[in-house]
DNA sequence: CGCTATTGACCACAACTGTAGTCAAAAGGT
DNA sequence: ACCTTTTGACTACAGTTGTGGTCAATAGCG
């Protein structure tokens, strides 16, 4: 079961991501200012990760605190896994091309480049 | 306007953008094996995507050819750079180590990242 | 103790997606 | 000159997604 976050719940995982163990409202206040989500629509992305296994939940009283079942650092792996397979043939060097490309790379992103190349040759 | 292209009609964009200006019958056969595709599906994804502005239709008898809008290597930095702000804080590096990570960099990767990283410090 | 605000459960609903059917015109075989 | 096949136009329809409403229970304020 391969699991599919949505945009919208994503940014809801992020929230969970960064603070675990919390509970609707302030994920809504967490959330105020990047979106313009009334508690209503938080609550049902909450309902549709639980569902989906995405979330766990704590019971706290008469509310539920949440917790990520799935750790960031996996989404993101099979997130950029999907896209190379997808777009660039499976190999990631010409990911990385194009994003130098469209972007360009800060001075430390290339530093940070090399020290991991440099890893990865030993 | 940001041109949202669905999955499915990615898999008719990717056969497009290996050879432009073909028919619908070609794009199904093309596309045989690889999906398993009615026709009719395939019809409609092109329909969708020549009202969406990804494809250029050029009349040819009584059937259309069609020709991609969008230069690959654009949707490509276009969904990469979507990858990195979504996930990743908008930093390629991270990336690349997830990358790493999950399915391992082949020494040609390695060597072509090294190679280009190289081009851009100069 | 009664009222208001919060919370989870359930419901709503339009847009988008995947997947394809129907229909009519036209093109080509015989 | 027909019949079959192909094609584009239009239509269908269920599942997903974004967005939020209703309702009943309950928890805390006054």
């Amino acid at each position: 079961m391969s699991l599919q976050i949505t945009p919208a719940e994503l940014e809801i995982m992020k929230v969970l991501w960064k603070r675990p163990g919390i509970g609707a409202s302030e994920i809504v206040d967490a959330l105020d200012g990047e979106q313009d989500w009334s508690p209503r629509t938080v609550k049902t992305l909450l309902s549709r990760l639980v569902e989906k296994g995405a979330l766990d939940t704590i019971a706290d009283g008469r509310r539920y605190l949440y917790r990520p079942l799935i750790a960031k650092r996996d989404y993101q792996k099979k997130e950029a896994g999907q896209l190379i397979d997808k777009l660039f043939g499976g190999r990631a060097a010409p990911l990385v091309a194009q994003l130098a490309d469209a972007r360009g790379l800060s001075n430390d992103d290339i530093e940070e480049l090399e020290a991991l190349l440099g890893r990865l040759k030993s």
